[in-house]
RNA sequence: CGGGGUGUGGUGUAACGGCUAACAUUCCUGUUUUGGGAACAGGCGACUCUGGGUUCGAAUCCCAGCACCCCGACCA
């Protein structure tokens, strides 16, 4: 792509009223665009990172046997009623038709899921099954706060598990945990995101949450290093400790982000649709659920929190926008011409790489770079040509080093 | 939802109750410049959040509303 062509640009202030990082660099790189309170559009930029880390989750939640699909975002009012959600959840979006009929803007799909699942599954032959979707997610936050890390609009995936009996909710929940943690692998934050107990609500002891690290966190939990696990403040105490096998004073207290909740929900929701099946013995069994969420837009966030220094992002390579940042500098026709090369060689490589094609001085070019932060900056200018090549420099690297392009594609391949 | 704060060109700021609301940046024109946010010249861009009120006169004072931010509460 060629950075001329991106219709958005890159900001030198931004609006004073923002505080957190996550929000400040995006938007002063222009990966998003604040609305409202706790409401985002996402520019060029910032959907191909969310494009990326869908397309993690998805092949991640299609190996796991998950099928997706597309459920509606305005839902019956009476399915909420059913589950007694309709008034008691305080964040529910609620908005009236022209015929005067209530309908809600969905906030999570317990209740759009089960009474559609429930269509289609009739029999002990149809389970186990998982469906997720990823999609805008509407939630009526009293404060929204903390950048896209807390809106009222944010991009979510939830799966939904349907099983026989609560043993094979229990392989599939443990799986799932497995699958989680190698998403947080591979969009770049696994060494600092920890599986941790939390509250289960009414129906199952403990949920498990995974939290990422870091001081931008709303969360507490305290880790155990050792166990590579942690539980989140709202339910230690020395039964749960003594439950999980944990010595408090192995523990340490972090700030950390929420990236994933994952719930046994058992019958919670499908009891109240009266949603069962049909066994070997014509008998009808309530079905089993779990659940499964993971918001996307706020993993995004997290990322910028986790990785980024004092002049901008510092994308990981799985998830950044493109890989190269190609800026010829100077005005020389050689140099130009020289880069459009090196660009056409990429492209054809299937190296993603965003040409800096605008006149523009080095300085500004380089502060740019910086503050997009892909992960690979290649210089050309008539010094490195001189030198022999490209000037590559890892954005999260002070120096760079001059190399031949041929030997920096040898070099990616590997 | 409780408490606190802030609303002025796209963005960041300035302006004693009193001249045509100023400066920077962005943007446009031109000349120059090109390895760490360049220089010069010229130009476009504002019903000062909205509605009331006080006053000869309001960006400025008062009231109400709205929006945004922060702290707290809330958060499958």
């Amino acid at each position: 792509m060629l950075q001329s062509a991106l219709f958005t640009k890159t900001r030198k202030e931004i609006p004073a009223d923002e505080v957190s990082k996550n929000a400040i660099l995006l938007i002063k790189a222009s990966f998003v665009n604040k609305e409202m309170a706790g409401v985002y559009s996402y520019l060029p930029l910032g959907l191909r990172v969310i494009k990326k880390i869908e397309a993690i989750i998805r092949d991640e939640m299609n190996k796991a046997g998950g099928q997706e699909v597309l459920m509606s975002v305005f839902h019956p009012k009476e399915n909420w009623e059913k589950t007694g959600r309709w008034n008691s959840m305080d964040d529910l979006y609620k908005v009236k038709d022209s015929s005067d009929r209530e309908v809600a803007l969905g906030p999570t799909h317990e209740e759009m899921v089960v009474p559609l699942v429930q269509q289609y599954v009739n029999s002990y032959r149809d389970l186990p099954l998982s469906v997720y979707q990823i999609q805008n997610k509407f939630r009526m936050e009293l404060r929204a706060k903390s950048g896209i890390l807390r809106g009222r609009e944010f991009i979510m995936k939830d799966m939904y598990s349907f099983h026989k009996d609560e043993e094979d909710l229990k392989n599939y929940y443990e799986k799932m945990q497995v699958v989680y943690k190698n998403i947080y692998d591979r969009v770049g934050i696994g060494h600092q995101t920890y599986m941790t107990f939390a509250s289960g609500g009414s129906f199952s002891k403990f949920s498990h949450e995974f939290q990422t690290v870091t001081e931008a966190g709303e969360d507490t939990i305290y880790i155990d290093e050792e166990k590579g696990i942690a539980v989140n403040k709202e339910v230690l105490n020395d039964e749960v400790l003594a439950e999980l096998g944990i010595d408090r004073s192995k523990l340490v207290e972090k700030k950390a982000i929420e990236v994933g909740n994952i719930f046994e929900l058992k019958t919670k929701y499908s009891a109240p649709f009266d949603m069962v099946y049909k066994n070997e013995n014509d008998e009808n069994i309530t079905i089993i659920m779990g659940c499964y969420g993971m918001g996307v837009s706020r993993l995004m966030g997290t990322l910028v929190e986790v990785c980024s220094d004092d002049k901008g992002i510092i994308w990981p390579e799985a998830v950044a926008p493109f890989l190269i940042h190609l800026l010829p500098l100077g005005v020389s026709e050689n140099v130009s011409e020289e880069a459009k090369k090196i660009y056409n060689e990429f492209s054809k490589k299937g190296f993603e790489v965003l040409l800096d094609d605008r006149s523009l001085n080095a300085g500004e070019k380089f502060a740019d770079a910086d503050l997009i932060g892909l992960p690979y900056r290649v210089v050309v200018s008539e010094r490195s040509l001189k030198e022999g090549g490209v000037e590559v420099k890892r954005r999260a690297e002070e120096k760079g080093e001059v190399m031949a392009v041929d030997k920096f594609i040898e070099m990616l391949k590997a």
